[in-house]
DNA sequence: ACATCATCATCGGAAAAATCGATCATGGAC
DNA sequence: GTCCATGATCGATTTTTCCGATGATGATGT
C-alpha cells in the first residue's frame, strides 16, 4: 500500500473512470491501470468490479474509499506539522558574558540540535547595553540581570545567580568585607554590568571604599588576576564553576540579599518570532533542570 | 513521503541508529541512509541533527515520530478493514422459480458487484423443498413463501407477492372465479409450491373443482399455455411483469386476503456465515427499494 | 447491421527509484 | 597513536514506475 496508489485510487473513484483519473493526474491511462492492479494485489482484494468497460466499487473498495481519504488527510497533517516545527532564519541573542560562559553552552547546544537551520548570533555585553539593543531592535532577545519596563518588555525569569567573593587561595582580603578597602577590587569594565553595580551598592552601604579598582574585559582576566593575588572580585558562582583553575581561588559567601540576582530573558513585546518561543522553551527547560539539579545529558568530565 | 520511508524512520528512532535500523529491516545501511535523506528532502526538513557519528532528533523529527506512528497505525487499520470486507467462498442460495425470475436478478447482480469473489449457487425449487434443503444444510439460505419454525430458522421478510389470475386476452375464464370450474387450470408441477397450495385452498373454500389441471415445470410454460388459450393460472404479478408477451394475457385480481403472500429469506439459526449477512443486506435493500418504488439503477427498456 | 466511440487491459521498452556492496570520513575508546 | 563504531558517499544492479501502442469489449449512432 502506497500513498500515491491511494491518491490514484481516490482519483479513479472521484472521476468515475481510469481514463479520467489519468487525465486528472497527468499520467498515462495504462499507468493508472497498473497502479490500481498493484494496489489490489498488495491488499489481496478486488477493489473494482469490472463489467465490460465500466468500473464499480466492490464492498472492499468502498471501505477503502473512506480509509484512503483519512490516510491522505493524515499525511497532509503530517507534512503541515513537520513544516510548522521547522524554524528557519537567524536569531540574535544577547547575554551577559557571565551567562554566556556558564549557563548558555548547554541550552544553546540543545536548541541548535533541535533547530539546526537557525543561525544563532550570540553577542555579549552589559545588561544595560543589552536591554538597549533589544529596545533598538538590534537584538531579538537578551538575558540580563536587570529589571525592565514590563509594559514594553516581556521578561521571563531564568536563573538565579549567586554572587560570591573570590580571591587568591588564602588571601587575607576575604576574611572580612572591610578588608576589601585595603586591597584591589577587580571589576568588569562596563558601567552597565549588573554585578558591578550590585558590588558598588554593597560596598557603599558598608562605607567601604576600595583602595584600587582594576577593570577587565572578561572573566578570564578577572580570574587570572585574582588567582595571581592581584585582588578580589565579586562573581557569579556559576561562572566560577566553569573556571578551570578554580582550585587556585578562595570563595566567600556574602549575605543572600546582596548575593542573589535573578536573570531573565527579555524580549520586546512588539516582536513575535516563532523561533523565539522555541528558544525560550529550551532556556526554561534548562533553568528548571539546573534548579532541580537534574540536567539531563550533562556530562561531568573527570 | 512514503509509508516505507516512515517505517524506516521509525526504526531508526527506535533503534537509535541507522546501522541498527538497517539490521532490523534486513536492509543495507546505505539504503537506510538514502531513505532518510530522501524523506528529509521530500519534507523539506532536517529530521536528524548529525554531530559526528551520532544522530539526534530535531524538533521536526520529534513531531514526525508521533505522526509516523499514527500513519502506520492507520495503514494497518486500513488493511484490516479492507480484509474484513472481503468475503470469499461460495453461497448456496435457493429460491422459488418465480422469485428467481422476477425478484432476484437485480439484487443478485448488486451482490455480485459488491462481492465478486463469492460464487453464488442459485437453485430453484418449491418452497417446501427449499426449506427442507436449508434444514439439511444443502442450501445456506432460501427465499420461500412459507412460514417456518422460528425456533430453528431465522426468517427475514422480503417481498410481498400479489397473486393474480391470468388467462388469454378476452378469455371467459376470468369473468368469475366459478368459471374456472369449466376450464383448465395451469399449475406449477410441484406439490410443495406455495402459490399452488394457495390456489388450491382458495378453490376449495369456494367449492370449485376445476375440470382439468395441467402441471408445468416453469412459468414460461404456464404463460405460453395461458396465452395460447389453454387455460387460466394464478401467478405472482411480479413474474407476470417480466413476461415478454404479457400483452397477450388478461389479468384479474382476487381478494387481497388470498392474493397477498409474504416471501422471506430463511436460514438456519445454527449457521452463521458472514457472507450471508451481506446477501441479506442486498436483498433487504432491494426489497425496500421495490416497496418504495425507487429502485436505483433500474433500467426500463422501451 | 455496421461503423464509431469510449473504455480498460495488456505488452514491451524507457525512465526513475531503491537497494546493495565497497569505500571513505569522523569521532570516541583503549 | 591505533582500533572500533558509526554514517556518508559512490557506482552497479535490481526493482518499480511510467509511457505509448495495441487489443478487446460494450455502448451509441447511422
Amino acid at each position: 500500500m502506497d500513498l500515491r496508489a491511494l491518491e490514484t485510487f481516490q482519483a479513479v473513484v472521484a472521476t468515475g473512470g481510469i481514463g479520467r483519473a489519468a487525465a486528472k493526474l497527468h499520467r498515462a491511462q495504462s499507468s493508472v491501470t497498473s497502479r490500481i492492479h498493484q494496489l489490489e494485489l498488495s491488499l489481496g482484494v478486488q477493489l473494482f468490479h469490472r463489467e465490460g468497460q465500466r468500473l464499480h466499487l466492490t464492498a472492499s473498495g468502498e471501505a477503502l474509499v473512506d480509509y484512503a481519504g483519512r490516510m491522505l488527510e493524515l499525511a497532509e497533517q503530517t507534512r503541515a506539522a513537520v513544516r510548522d516545527n521547522e524554524a528557519v532564519g537567524q536569531l540574535r541573542l544577547g547575554a551577559m558574558e557571565s551567562v554566556a560562559a556558564s549557563r548558555l553552552p548547554y541550552p544553546l547546544a540543545e536548541f541548535h540540535r533541535q533547530h539546526p537551520q537557525i543561525v544563532v548570533n550570540l553577542q555579549t555585553a552589559s545588561s544595560r547595553g543589552l536591554v538597549a539593543d533589544v529596545q533598538a531592535g538590534t537584538l531579538d532577545a537578551a538575558i540580563v540581570g536587570e529589571s525592565v519596563d514590563t509594559t514594553r518588555f516581556r521578561s521571563v525569569p531564568l536563573y538565579v545567580e549567586e554572587l560570591v567573593l573570590v580571591a587568591a587561595r588564602g588571601s587575607a582580603l576575604l576574611r572580612e568585607p572591610k578588608q576589601l578597602a585595603e586591597g584591589t577590587v577587580l571589576v568588569y569594565h562596563s558601567e552597565g554590568c549588573a554585578y558591578r553595580r550590585r558590588l558598588g551598592q554593597w560596598l557603599e552601604a558598608q562605607h567601604i571604599v576600595p583602595a584600587r579598582m582594576l577593570e577587565f574585559a572578561s572573566y578570564h582576566g578577572i580570574f587570572a588576576a585574582a588567582a595571581a593575588g592581584v585582588g578580589a572580585s565579586l562573581v557569579p558562582r556559576s561562572v566560577l564553576e566553569v573556571f578551570p583553575q578554580r582550585d587556585a581561588l578562595s570563595v566567600r559567601d556574602i549575605p543572600p540579599r546582596v548575593a542573589r540576582l535573578q536573570t531573565a530573558l527579555v524580549t520586546l513585546r512588539t516582536r513575535h518570532l516563532p523561533v523565539l518561543a522555541k528558544l525560550e522553551a529550551c532556556l526554561r527547560e534548562d533553568a528548571a533542570a539546573v534548579r532541580g539539579g537534574t540536567r539531563r545529558g550533562k556530562r561531568t568530565r573527570g
